[in-house]
DNA sequence: GTATATATTCCGTATTGTGGAATTGAGTCG
DNA sequence: CGACTCAATTCCACAATACGGAATATATAC
């Protein structure tokens, strides 16, 4: 289905940096001509994937593709039992947990919690590169190699001096992760900050991940070893009853 | 385009209750032939959203939703500034706070504070009807009139002996409730509960709403009008600060 | 009031989706 | 271990459907 995959590309361009689009900037980012991204658009309206501000605004992504990802989520157990294990992690480190969650396809940060002045946690629904991150790095070490190889396929952007970007690399960092038993983000999403991730599991398979961020100030490589511990302590509790309770 | 209702009518198929599908469920439910729903579902799960459990199993939907469903959200102020007045209004009132967004064509309630044991929120990501929910019927009195019936078009279901049905006797349910500025949903989704709730506006423009349910023990229809008040109070701060603070 | 930029509509073409039927594969029972 | 069953998957000829360049309509700027 051809048009779908055109669809996928007008989807994309939408971004919580740039949420509203016009026909013109879709135009320009997918390369599709005007009249084939109208169309596109329309139907997408019709069922509530997009919507328009007015009659000829511009165009954002509607807010059923909120409540299908909703439904994505109900089926997963990983926010459901990450979240006490999260916390504690949160006050034992005092620094900011993040969880992912990985339905095989997709890896999406659901959960960020933060020494905020109320100890509420933030909810933030967003999907970060997999190669670069802590989270995505300790669910890419715990695939199977040629599942994590075509995770890989398009080629990976470089954020900081410290990406690793050429995907032999990042195979090998992948195997060291492996061994390790936990990852490492040494500035390669950011510069100044890193993290120490590691792998959710359910029956053998990896879903999701729990991870650590910080300053690299906090995060001396001393500190990342004691912190590794406590990650990887909690990413095997949240196993645990996972595969205690999940169905 | 045609095929995409198609897919559109796929996607509904799941529901929190009903996350992973086969082919066959889909084709039954759809009444669509298995050939035609297969040939969607690869393409869906080509670009993510869906995922297929192993090579040959059940079907349900990707993470992506969510991650574009995220993008959907941080475009709209609701969820930023209903949080704080939210939870004050959950201790003043000691009942459950729900608060909804709407992007001009979703209703969705994204948010769910309660009194449990650590006064976390909790977050939930649903699709409710709007013509029986107190969050839905507030958005809808909000709206142009012509706006609220293109709303009801789809013949409205039947949950309790209350719901409303009639789509005669809808608008004029919309109509009372305009005058009165704050709406009752009266066991019309569930028995046994009640809510009272108003809109959130920004620009003139319904953007959300915000609720209170409850057991109908605790809703009296003298209660009601107290809580209707704190109801009012609480979304008219919440329209002027995003007026105040929004883009 | 005119110009300009941008969204929207039109329409003949051929690419693309269609779905009934055949095939393949997984799981199960004797 | 091999035959059976049931569902998922693939095939393919047909024609419906999406395609997109060009024309038009609408909003905004000057």
């Amino acid at each position: 289905m051809k048009s779908l995959r055109k669809i996928s590309q007008v989807l994309d361009c939408f971004t919580p940096a740039e949420p509203r689009l016009d026909l013109q900037t879709l135009a320009e980012r997918t390369g599709l001509p005007k009249a084939t991204i109208h169309r596109l658009l329309a139907s997408l309206k019709e069922i509530g994937l997009v919507v328009q501000n007015g009659n000829r605004g511009a165009y954002r992504l509607g807010l059923r593709l909120l409540s299908l990802g909703g439904v994505a989520l109900s089926d997963l157990d990983v926010p459901r039992y990450a979240r006490k294990p999260a916390a504690m992690l949160m006050n034992q480190s005092s620094e900011a947990v993040h969880v992912c969650v990985f339905d095989g396809q997709n890896v999406v940060s659901i959960d960020r919690h933060e020494m905020s002045e109320s100890n509420n946690e933030i909810i933030r629904l967003e999907r970060e590169p997999a190669y670069c991150t802590g989270t995505g790095k300790a669910i890419l070490a715990a695939l199977p190699e040629d599942t994590a190889r075509t995770q890989l396929t398009n080629d990976p952007e470089r954020y900081t001096s410290n990406t690793i970007t050429d995907p032999k690399l990042l195979m090998d960092e992948l195997s060291k992760t492996r061994s390790r038993g936990y990852s490492i983000d040494n500035e390669e999403r950011q510069y100044g900050i890193r993290c120490v991730g590691a792998a959710i599991r359910h029956r053998n398979k990896v879903v999701g991940a729990i991870s650590l961020t910080g300053p690299k100030e906090r995060f001396s490589d001393d500190r990342i070893t004691v912190l590794a511990d406590l990650i990887m302590a909690t990413a095997e509790r949240i196993s645990l009853s996972i595969e205690k309770g999940g169905a």
